[in-house]
DNA sequence: ACACTCGGGACCTCCCGTTGTT
DNA sequence: AACAACGGGAGGTCCCGAGTGT
């Protein structure tokens, strides 16, 4: 085994770390939890972090904000049809979406619910991860608006907001009825409103 | 003082408990916390409930539950509109709400996000007051379908569980951000979404 | 074994906790280390005192104080003749003290070197502890005054700080050096400073 | 910056030791305290002492030692006049001391009532640099009885220990009541208790 | 119905000291 | 000579729950 490897240990730490409160809350993991799923001891992880609260804010950072980027905002691309992305991105998480993170709902809005009004740190670190999120959907709508795409009078802030939104809401629905059908059925109306967001084809006839 | 009045005592540990675990979440509170917001000593408490998650269930059906149909499914009325009767119930909601409120978001959610995946005992008691949710929006739009306010092709359960679970999503957004401009933005849009329900004007040009 | 005992309880635990504290210091002694000396447990002495800090305040009061008053003050009585009164006393008190208490030193003493710099709420406690002293002894020197015991030149409070002082000074020579022989000698000075107190016999020659 | 400097290095460890201790107690005092007040690592540290203990061994032998000499044995001199002297220090130390020292006391003090009993390695030192005290008030007292200046019936010795131990006690006092009347009052009871080492004046009436 | 006392373990944090490396 | 990484345990605190008494 490859003793003396900081890069790793740390890694490792954070790796733990985001499964055990991803599972048990931040709140209810203790650090022994954290230590227990790693072969490292409490003093390198407290080497490598000062306490409890900035191992979290690590997990947010370094752990939460890459797995945001690549489900949600990476996939978006750059085309001129952002509607259709983000219908075929959500058609994609919700396909390989399997039963542990369908019952376990999404580890961003988990650790926002919990942690968001009781610790300062946590609440902005993770408003800031939000942020990023609603942006990258509202310069896709924006490009969309560009190409004629996407409505004129669609406000791309709210809008990205909303959709932001309405999806953790519907990953907290799932997580709690553990039902596939609710889950479709909300995907299904969650489309629908997506493509309001088109320009109407004119409706006039001949 | 009034010693012995066991139904005002426990009413007492429910309130108290309500607003901790709204503060602090389940986990984040003991149950000193609990007794230290009441006149009432720990062996009253585990005299009226168990032990700390029967506690917690108590308060999700005697306190959460009622709250929720309060806010939500009171107000809808029986009317053939319920567009409208949402619409006003939303309003209202999003305009009576106070900082504190805002800040903690929707003591419902908070609780499921928290605790869904944690303990099976919480997560049946939470979906079975979301099922009541959900079911009575979707008899409210049924009503409108009914009365034709409400357009043919739309799915009432489908359509339920997405604005609860999007009414969700947005405290959360809320409680995150403390933006209150952004609030307003998603509130327009989620208005917006609503209207898409009414049977569309026949678009017949002049 | 007497369970539900709450005073024994306390009293068992500020014992131990005394002793503990007088060999190893506060900083020095593990609430674990008190726990040892006493059949009860944390959850116990977590009952009776909120946490280490009132421990160690409860010591200097409820045990420090009392075997301060039983070994300096109350020997002084209340005759005219305080410096004789001191005198026994002192003697009383280095002629008994046993080999323990002569490598150990006073305990007023070592918690005050020890935390009087480290913690406000110790050394107030412990300056009203010796304020008292100071006062006993001032007050005896003063009743000698008037009776003519005393030189009308003495100032009682500053001679009563100044003893005081050096019994204290003493008591730690002794621990340090562990030298009977170097305690009595010190407590031949001493003597001979008090006599000083005492009015001088006209020193006309024959 | 100069790297490798182990003179250096180690004076800077004794220093910050020195101050640690003085302020917060050797036994509650970390190694990182220590390293805090300084730009050094703790690989250093364990480079330049074997443990904590041996650290507080040479903070008494290699700080506390020279300060106390510097303070209170070199000012002696060599006259034949050592009443004066002594007089003529204790008003220098007691004049120039400032808040910080009257209120920590003592350094040599503390640690000694802190230590002594806990742990032999200290008591061995400190009774050691103690000892060297007293030999220097005691031959001091002596030079002065061959000249004359000091009373033939002084025990050297048993006077020096007094002084010192008296000392201690003032500077403990100081620290707990932080009064500096107090403090004055028991330098004025010192001072004409070291008058009457003097030889008296022929009382001899006409 | 309620109060007080107690049990024992889990929790986060810190601490002293060691080891591998440069 | 010095440094960063790490080991492992002890420290004070808190917490849930049980037991006893009124």
């Amino acid at each position: 085994m490859v003793r003396r490897d900081p890069k790793a240990t740390r890694q490792k730490l954070l790796e733990a770390a985001f499964h055990a409160f991803y599972e048990q809350g931040f709140q209810g993991t203790g650090l022994d939890d954290v230590l227990a799923r790693t072969d490292v001891t409490k003093g390198a992880l407290y080497h490598h972090f000062a306490n409890k609260m900035e191992l979290g804010y690590a997990v947010v950072q370094e752990m939460l904000r890459p797995w945001m980027l690549r489900q949600w905002v990476d996939p978006l691309g750059t085309s001129g049809d952002p509607v259709s992305e983000i219908l075929a991105t959500q058609r994609a998480i919700l396909g390989h979406m399997d039963e542990h993170q369908f019952h376990m709902g999404c580890p961003v809005n988990n650790l926002t619910q919990e942690m968001a009004s009781v610790d300062e740190g946590f609440r902005l670190r993770l408003e800031a991860l939000m942020q990023e999120w609603r942006s990258a959907i509202a310069k896709a709508l924006d490009r969309g608006r560009a190409a004629g795409t996407v409505r004129e009078d669609v406000d791309p802030e709210a809008t990205a907001a909303f959709l932001v939104a309405a999806w953790e809401g519907m990953s907290g629905t799932g997580k709690t009825s553990r039902d596939r059908n609710l889950m479709r059925s909300m995907g299904s109306v969650m489309e629908s409103f997506l493509e309001t967001l088109r320009p109407q084809p004119s409706t006039v006839p001949g």
